[in-house]
DNA sequence: CTGAAAGCGCTTACAG
DNA sequence: CTGAAAGCGCTTACAG
């Protein structure tokens, strides 16, 4: 009759399913069904069920669950940063479309760094999860075997692959590079500076974009280029102005792979007497909030940033439950937003 | 001879650690130990170990381990926004704290809302995690009743409790709010509003402390103080700021209860021809990044949220190893950033 | 240093 | 609609 278990017994001392069984009269199956598919079970057993697992204080053990059933639950995203407001809509956007499906999430940071990424999916590959979220096209070749020998359904998010089978959800960062370059030639100006941090694959696509533009129009010049591993900060594109005028003293605009560096710029041409856009044309990438309400407004390129966490959580959803998305490849564009700076 | 699961089976196909085993031609229990405690096992099983996890592509299985060891190495972060840079920055000392202990990290977003809180926390307590960190001190009564009989260790991060026995890891709102509104004060303003969005608890102390201030300066007045819950951001700092010169024409000074709103009054006053801080001083709170970037710089209150969430996560992870911490309460203090707004 | 047995708390696959 | 049996893939607690 004592409760305490006996002192061989590995019990955790929480209360199991087979407890609220007990209480409720029922063998564990039905308590089991009482809580997972209540329609299959009589309302009466049900109810004794219910108030057993209140009585109790019942809480369903996951890792039980998911050894049995071989169902986790479990969905990985993988983003490059935390700090990054563009990732953390993504994360909001996979939220909000996955919010009723008790699935758990494992937000896993990689640090821009594909060394981390592969560490990382190391160890949430033990959760044996449903499905996996990933920012951006390249990976170690490690991660891509891991991704290809577990099967596990992929969906990426960012930017557009040339793979057709390859689940992703974006825009092309290429074109949008372009797009903002031709603006700028389309103003008039003629040496176009780009200023590029973190030298992750967005920002080098859009780099790609920029020269093709230039190219296309007979500008590029490679010292109007300006490249550095270094997080973007506002404190960055602050230097990198700097650094930008004294190597190319007649650049008449700069297109900053993305707003932290173009706001950090603009405020240094404030604190030096450089009037924007007058004597220097500044345009950034993704529009934070801050760039539409700062003086000059920002010129930059609008991403939908939450609707791509929302779209590609919806894919993978799908793809689980062993749909076939119509199209592999969902491009939800980009907008060009004209205003002050340039 | 079949490599085919028998019909009957319910094996997940993945590679187990029997596999590994008999393939390294040992028992699983010295195959696990190979792995987990590789120094209890000689030289030669080790390595015949190794490589079968090698040729197989061994993924152990985290729900097994979990139950069979009642140890889920799992620790629960919950925090009201991932949009907010305080909190991803507080995201990121957790992580860099943890970062060797293998442990899993499930972070919770609330959205501010103590309903979603317990949600959140009664899917996690599924997964048994070995420690919690959460933001704040205020939770709903259900939530300090699951946190009680869990008996998990929980580590409370931003203020300081006045319960003696809650381990907590932050600074003094309150100190911190009355601080600000004296630094205006001292610089001679009579005229002192208070902008509070989100009336999250943080909103909610800080304007305590300013309210202190000002009834130890005898300049209340509650006609000053503008309250909103929606969500803090530029555009609200920006109407705000309108609500408060139509409301208050004499208001000499605003303390926003952060930095975002604060941004947005400051851009406003711009495109309205209101010079800061000559005919209004405007301070914020947390010190972003771009509040020392732009003109004119914002005077505001430093926080400490990166060392906050490595700290809190020390702090646990001593706790969860069964350390006492030497004193419940860490307060890693502020810091009076006077810049050229205020 | 190594291993056979039992068990963690749940669900699957049956059977009635 | 309900339940007895077996099993998911590991680790604990022993024993040798």
């Amino acid at each position: 009759m004592s409760k305490s278990p006996s002192s061989r017994s590995r019990a955790s001392g929480r209360v199991t399913l087979s407890d609220v069984a007990a209480r409720a009269g029922v063998a564990p199956m039905t308590a089991s069904r009482a809580i997972n598919q209540p329609d299959l079970v009589s309302s009466l057993l049900r109810q004794r069920v219910e108030q057993a697992v209140q009585e109790l204080g019942y809480v369903p053990n996951r890792a039980a669950r998911a050894l049995a059933s071989a169902q986790s639950n479990v969905i990985v995203v993988l983003v490059p940063s935390l700090s990054n407001t563009v990732f953390t809509a993504v994360l909001q956007g996979i939220q909000d479309a996955l919010d009723d499906d008790n699935y758990q999430l494992l937000i896993g940071n990689t640090r821009y760094s594909d060394a981390e990424e592969e560490k990382l999916l190391n160890v949430y590959m033990q959760s044996n999860p449903d499905g996996i979220l990933l920012s951006g096209l390249t990976h170690s070749p490690r991660v891509q075997q891991m991704l290809e020998t577990s099967r596990v359904p992929v969906v990426s998010m960012m930017d557009l692959s040339s793979d057709p089978d390859l689940l992703c959800v974006g825009f092309s960062q290429v074109e949008a590079g372009q797009a903002m370059t031709r603006y700028l030639i389309g103003k008039g100006k003629k040496r176009i500076g780009f200023i590029g941090a973190q030298l992750d694959e967005r920002t080098l696509r859009r780099a790609e974009g920029y020269r093709k533009a230039m190219a296309d129009a007979g500008l590029a010049d490679t010292r109007l280029e300006i490249m550095v591993p270094d997080p973007s900060t506002i404190a960055l594109g602050a230097e990198l102005l700097g650094r930008m005028l004294a190597q190319v003293p007649d650049c008449d605009a700069i297109f900053c792979c993305n707003d932290d560096l173009a706001h950090g710029a603009i405020y240094q041409c404030q604190r030096r007497g450089i009037s924007v856009p007058e004597q220097l044309a500044i345009c950034g990438f993704n529009d934070l909030p801050a760039s539409a309400w700062m003086k000059p407004a920002l010129t930059t390129v609008g991403t939908p940033r939450y609707k791509i966490g929302f779209e590609a959580a919806t894919m993978l959803r799908a793809t689980i439950r062993g749909e076939r998305p119509a199209h592999a490849h969902l491009d939800l564009g980009f907008t060009l937003m004209a205003r002050e700076s340039a």
